[in-house]
DNA sequence: TTAAAAAACTGATAAATATCAGCTTCTGCG
DNA sequence: CGCAGAAGCTGATATTTATCAGTTTTTTAA
């Protein structure tokens, strides 16, 4: 599964979005027996980091970052997740505190599910078990993969980067594979960028002269994909 | 576990070092049954990024750096493996090529396990696959923090940070606590801190002024941890 | 609806860090 | 032992990126 046949995505995205398939129909519904819904706006924080976790969440739809900040202010974006995956466990499974925080970036709706529930899930399904050890492994390489992209890559490079990743996360909401229209701030961008946000905005206009995109506020539209791959010089 | 009660170390390390303890005489007899022992030289590659795992490495002695390499020369360490620990158990759960490389930082004897003996073990005994789903789980606080150094802090806070994260890795050698003594290139500071080697030597030699460390070639005294400490800036 | 707050944007400047070129000192190997 | 190559080191310079101090625009909420 690789963007273009260039860009290797599956580098930049976790795997539970399937975890909950390999779960019979009475261990899923033994799982989510005592969930409870909550809707989170767009900016409404889900965890904190250095709380105790409770339990885990899934995401019914939306998107969040997790994100790490700094003395005050600036914060790292680890990662954006999509509806469909699972955001929290790490610290249930490792019995930490949270080690990130965790944000909506659009308008969420959210499960909570009680640690125990999960634990217990756990013990019961091998399977699921297997699949959660996949996934932990695979997350691995995302963030092996990401500290190395800002080690290493130039300001430029890290915003196409970030771009092309949220493009891949904007897509399925278009029915469409054409004009897949990201919804984010120039504050998210930087935080995921590792980038100063004003130089965001200079990057952007750049992008946007060279023909390579067009945006309108926080709705941007990718129009030259490969140019953008070019700019991230990834291989 | 917090060195001097404020750097939390047990944000720098992964857990895999007491995960053999939980089997059993007989499941362990098993996992090294058919192990093969390779004695490694300070340099020598021990896999590298792309290439496909066959088994699992367990250092027996010694330390590894995992790392990737980018557009040829510069390389990011990601972590510093040290005796005890099991490395290259990421790609094989994930059934995926190795996402970084390892090498030995000083001579390493170390055992290769072929993935089957792994795998089976995995499936034989649950506390064992239980302790390595919380090991992975720690993994992500240790890179999530990672990344958010490498995206927030100086360079004089990251190698700071770098030489006290060693230290910790040197420790068990000495006997006593005090005058441990690191043994690493310039150009494994410089990579583990994600800064150019020229910088690494104007820094070394500011601590040095400043009465933090001496250093005789690679070896590297830390006469101040406290002032170190206050150096990283770390809470 | 509108005032206030937040986000977006701009240009100028400062700071941090990398790069480069050359020199010196180790280190390992024939 | 000596030599070659690697690593360590130095100073000068270039480059990148952040920071600052505003202005404008958009969003939010009373």
């Amino acid at each position: 599964m690789s963007l273009s046949g260039i860009f290797p995505i599956d580098r930049w995205n976790f795997t539970t979005q399937s975890i909950l398939n390999t779960l019979s129909e009475e261990e899923y519904a033994e799982l989510v027996a005592n969930q409870s819904d909550q809707k989170y706006l767009k900016g409404d924080v889900i965890f904190r980091e250095g709380s105790v976790p409770a339990g885990i969440f899934l995401i019914r739809s939306g998107k969040v970052k997790k994100y790490k900040v700094d003395n005050l202010a600036k914060e790292q974006i680890i990662y954006v997740a999509n509806h469909g995956e699972l955001i929290g466990y790490h610290a249930v499974l490792s019995e930490e505190r949270y080690p990130d925080s965790a944000a909506a970036i659009e308008d969420s709706l959210i499960s909570f599910i009680p640690k125990e529930d999960f634990i217990s899930i756990l013990h019961r399904s091998p399977v699921f078990t297997q699949r959660l050890l996949k996934a932990l492994s695979h997350e691995f390489t995302v963030l092996a993969n990401t500290i190395s992209v800002i080690a290493q890559r130039t300001a430029p490079e890290r915003l196409a980067i970030a771009l092309i990743v949220l493009r891949e996360k904007y897509k399925d909401e278009e029915s469409g594979e054409k004009d897949i229209i990201l919804n984010v701030s120039r504050m998210d961008l930087a935080g995921m960028a590792g980038i100063a946000q004003e130089n965001v905005i200079r990057l952007l206009k750049e992008f946007k002269a060279e023909g390579i995109l067009e945006s309108d506020g926080r709705k941007i539209l990718i129009k030259d994909i490969k140019r953008l791959i070019k700019k991230s010089n990834y291989r």
